[in-house]
DNA sequence: CCGCACCACTGACAATTGTCACCGCCGGGT
DNA sequence: ACCCGGCGGTGACAATTGTCAGTGGTGCGG
């Protein structure tokens, strides 16, 4: 019998699949969260064989969240289901130790055999996705570039950043110019909107 | 047997669904799609009792197709499915002839029960969702403020929206600058996303 | 120890954006 | 006939944003 935690906001989807998994004879949902940082204790208490995160969640994200699990329940497999494949994420997800990866626009019949992969200790990723994450540039951003640009993703002005990050309103605007230098767009907006669909922000 | 039709683009949460709902007895999934341009055309084909329609959906939207279904196949009764709880999806949902508006944050043990429900001809809808649908104003923007705000949501300069558009650049700050005003923000970046998180746009 | 990258900041300048007053045109309602 | 609101536009002005060059300070690797 194979132990899942599993991790998703979306509280009819985290339905949905804790009765689709139950319905395999082999696969039984030991524990679920709405919350990325339930996942950690959830986890410590119920020892899952394997945890099936999806990234974006309120509190840290499933990203996060993986690096925590590998390093405190090393024999916890994870394997990331997220909405959206991009490169960054994948980068993160295998940096952070998840041996799956997998994409929540594909057939769910490939989910509970993707599950069983990673107990094996299998990679689960589709090679496409691979290459497509290798062939694209790294996330050239620093730290505070970072922090800077999704400070702006509410479409907030320079002066607000600023205040939120206690910086001056300068050494925003000049954090600003580069990234939108390095994202090859033509302003904040576009800037945090390229960076955010690569996966480089948070 | 309750004949269901089942649209959401997220071809995992669309497969877990419909395995989910195959198990009730009384209901029966006989087709699912994954665009909104797919909707009326497979209805007509296959004539289902109730259409359970995401609304954010490639092509054109769960809320159009649901007006398009309520013309051409009255007897087809119409369930909202939703990530979004918005007054303005409500709102249209309810004018284009939906019974039911559930969200995707509920329990999954839920849906069947609505599905049910709407067949029967009654109305589902949180009381606590009607209510804060009827506090919230109703979309203050004219036609011309909901494109340019719409053009404007990549974060294109105003340039490129007057051209994308046949308008003038002046033409174009005007109607930016009047639903900067009607959405009580200071940009267009804040007014373009409020616009959207009201179902103001599109 | 030196170079390098990152952080934080200043000041100047140009380009873009937002506001406002104002124009004419059309269509619907009273 | 009249008013009103929406559409499309102009021009002027102020505020915000983006670019660039340059200043220091820090920490890290060769």
């Amino acid at each position: 019998m194979i132990r899942l935690l599993l991790a998703e906001d979306q509280a009819m989807m985290r339905g949905a699949l804790a009765v689709l998994l139950g319905l395999e004879e082999d696969l039984e949902v030991v524990a679920q969260v709405g919350t990325g940082t339930e996942i950690v204790p959830t986890a410590l208490e119920v020892r899952p064989d394997v945890a099936l995160l999806d990234i974006e969640l309120p509190g840290i994200s499933g990203l996060e969240a993986a690096r925590e699990l590998s390093a405190q329940l090393p024999e916890c497999r994870v394997l990331i289901l997220t909405t959206f494949s991009r490169p960054g994420y994948v980068r993160e997800a295998m940096a952070a130790g998840a041996l799956g990866f997998l994409a929540k626009d594909g057939p769910v019949e490939d989910l509970a055999d993707a599950i069983r992969r990673v107990l094996r200790g299998e990679t689960v990723l589709d090679p496409g996705l691979a290459a497509a994450t290798l062939r694209a540039a790294p996330n050239p951003l620093t730290s505070r570039e970072r922090d800077v640009l999704a400070a702006s993703e509410d479409g907030s002005s320079i002066a607000d950043i600023a205040q939120r990050l206690f910086l001056s309103p300068s050494t925003v605007r000049n954090y600003l110019s580069a990234a939108i230098g390095k994202t090859g767009t033509r302003n904040k907006t576009e800037a945090a909107l390229t960076a955010r669909r690569n996966g480089w922000l948070a």
